[in-house]
DNA sequence: TTCCGTGGCGCATCACTGTA
DNA sequence: TACAGTGATGCGCCACGGAA
């Protein structure tokens, strides 16, 4: 069976880039995380990273179960702190959600930071509301929300975080791969290989190619990142990324253009019921999130 | 030469089972 | 219920090979 070690390790591996590197991370020799991976490698019966790849590299099936510890851990951290502080109440606990799917990759190392700073704060991080983020901030189900689309007419302040870029990444093997830019026309019909979200909230589509008049080609979809990369390095799309997540591209054959001659810059807000009682606590956490913007730029 | 990953082996620990 | 035997598991040590 998976189980949590496995996953803690795999969050290593991609947080740390090696495995000699993982297991200084986890406490614990190389070789013995080396064990642990092959057996693990064993009970699925395939492997979970190119080995002797530097940075590694996830298979199919590493990128999947990396995936699975990105979304368990969280809440099984959440789970155990909220267990601990059994009738303490939950005013140090924030729900956090994203409208993002890219946005785990720099959020896990903020969550650990804020949690060195402010002593007793848990973050629970939830894509549970993926599309219905601020019905579930107006319900009480969440706390704040990052979000990049803020909604007017709502008792729900937003604070300005930091502006990202978005960027159209094409295989080498692309025509398109030698200009600097691209024209909203030059996507026309062009497959968009996308995240699993509605075409009528893509960044790409609302900011970019509607705005122009063009319709893409047919929508594929993928939930990770990884996957979705490669799928664009053999040609079978095209992709627009916030810059953060073409990081994770490692070795694959990828070139990243503008979206049009000045580039599609996007905000990130950060969104909470004005009435709030966390106020002090989510200040606090917008203020990590504010800086690590400030870093990735 | 150094670093990294792997394999073999042994030790410590734990859970389970049988017996008094 | 307490204790001993047994097997499974996790990890460290050491040696080795391959790549940079």
């Amino acid at each position: 069976m998976i189980e949590l070690r496995h996953l803690r390790t795999l969050m290593a591996l991609k947080e740390s880039g090696s495995l000699a590197a993982a297991a200084k991370k986890r406490f614990v020799t190389q070789s013995a995380l080396s064990h642990q991976i092959k057996e693990l490698e064993t009970r699925i019966n395939s492997s979970l990273f190119v080995r002797k790849s530097k940075p590694l590299t996830f298979t199919h099936e590493g990128a999947r179960l990396l995936h699975l510890a990105e979304q368990i851990l969280p809440q099984v951290l959440a789970t155990e702190y909220s267990l601990k502080q059994g009738l303490k109440g939950d005013e140090h606990n924030l729900a956090l959600g994203i409208e993002c799917h890219s946005c785990f990759r720099w959020l896990m190392p903020v969550i650990e930071r804020f949690k060195e700073q402010v002593y007793d704060a848990q973050i629970d991080l939830s894509t549970r509301h993926l599309f219905d983020a601020i019905h579930a901030l107006e319900t009480g189900a969440l706390d704040l929300v990052l979000t990049s689309d803020p909604v007017l007419g709502h008792n729900i302040a937003y604070q300005h975080l930091f502006d990202f870029e978005m960027k159209l990444v094409v295989s080498v093997d692309n025509p398109l791969a030698q200009a600097s830019h691209v024209t909203p026309a030059q996507l026309a019909g062009v497959n968009l290989i996308t995240y699993p979200v509605p075409l009528a909230r893509l960044d790409i589509y609302k900011h970019f190619l509607e705005p122009a008049g063009v319709n893409p080609g047919p929508q594929k979809q993928c939930d990770l990142t990884s996957t979705l990369l490669q799928r664009v390095a053999c040609n079978d799309g095209v992709a627009a990324l916030p810059s953060w997540s073409i990081k994770e591209a490692y070795d694959l054959e990828l070139a990243t253009l503008n979206l049009g001659v000045d580039g599609l810059k996007r905000p990130l807000f950060g969104a909470y019921l004005q009435d709030t009682s966390k106020a002090h606590l989510i200040k606090r956490w917008l203020e990590q999130v504010t800086l690590q913007g400030q870093q990735q730029e």
